[in-house]
DNA sequence: CGCTGATCTTGTCAATGGCAAGATCAGCCC
DNA sequence: GGGCTGATCTTGCCATTGACAAGATCAGCG
């Protein structure tokens, strides 16, 4: 392998990302992530600092990712927060990072600059709801980002194989059906056995 | 001090509640919490095992004390979900711990009774609300789930001094307001700024 | 060619988790 | 009383880890 690796910072987040997924945030170790990659156990030094300045670049690359998956769901209520649980489910590994400020520099700018990309496409979202006072969309957000939670927890027990968007969509109509008459009634199939 | 703790196994898991909410989870180390309670480094090792046999029984003995918490709340469905936030804040390390799958042996029996214990008495919590499908219950648990967890990670930006169970019954009424007919109506002052 | 800064390596140290072997103690039976 | 037994805790040790320091390699540029 030459000298230089190249891409370096990347391929450290993303070993990082996978690692997590596989064997969970507690095993991380920054040694383990440079033989995945291929370097020395002290490149990763170079471009974080230490393991407290990974996991906040990673977190920041989380939330920017965050903002830009919630952008796409286009205006619909329901769609930006289906949006979201597939986000923390697909991308499990950095939404686990992104919610622990006691892995991170909070006074980092690329992370609260991306923190604040995220709130603000999440409140914009809020604003398109009728009868928008902050309460409606702090409850959505926590609907949502509990679901989500819960999911990567294994906490809910569900028929196998059934996909979180499906159970999603019917949670998150229980709130939305009825204030933003979205589908405009109680949860077709009841997914949740 | 005498050779003999004769509480040891407790006092461990207290100094580690209270460490993980002083230093967060990730900086626990058995050696810390053996320096903190008085003892030896290896004295941990006799009552749990390991690392994973210790947060193993602290997520035990959670899923215990939210059982009960949860019990004493008594039928009304808003009141259960005040109950869990109010646990899931006030006993922060507890609950940060008992969310971790992969920081527990899965197989542990005190740990899966006290998973069971816990989960029947929020599944008798969803049963008492009317139209009581499961995707309802889900939602319910979801919601208040989703507000805790996003509190103690601070990301929920409210005027100082604001408490969370003014916002947990708001948030909560969102939700239960129209479903169950508790309030009936939107929230009171709107807490979320 | 030689300088400069960025990138990566080697070497080292203190702290940690885990294991092994032994010391201390409480309870109990004779 | 005396000794056995198991539970509890300690001391000693090792591999791994995160962090730091110093040096090696490389690309770009004048």
């Amino acid at each position: 392998m030459a000298y230089h690796h190249g891409r370096l910072r990347e391929s450290l987040i993303d070993a990082a990302v996978t690692a997590i997924e596989q064997e969970g945030l507690a095993r991380l170790s920054l040694r383990d992530l440079a033989r995945r990659v291929g370097v020395s156990h002290a490149a990763p030094a170079h471009h974080f600092g230490d393991r407290e300045g990974l996991l906040t670049a990673i977190a920041a690359d989380g939330f920017e990712r965050l903002a830009s998956v919630l952008e796409e769901a286009g205006d619909d209520f329901l769609e930006v927060g289906v949006a979201y649980v597939r986000f923390a489910t697909s991308e499990r590994g950095r939404f686990e990072v992104m919610f622990r400020p006691d892995l991170h520099r909070r006074d980092d700018p690329g992370l609260t600059a991306a923190m604040d990309r995220a709130g603000d496409v999440l409140r914009s979202g809020a604003a398109a709801e009728p009868g928008d006072d902050r309460t409606n969309g702090l409850a959505a957000w926590s609907l949502v980002h509990g679901l989500a939670t819960l999911w990567n927890a294994g906490a809910i027990s569900i028929d196998e194989g059934t996909e979180v968007e499906v159970v999603a969509r019917a949670v998150a109509g229980v709130l939305f059906g009825r204030t933003a008459g979205a589908t405009g009634g109680a949860s077709p199939a009841d997914p949740v056995r």
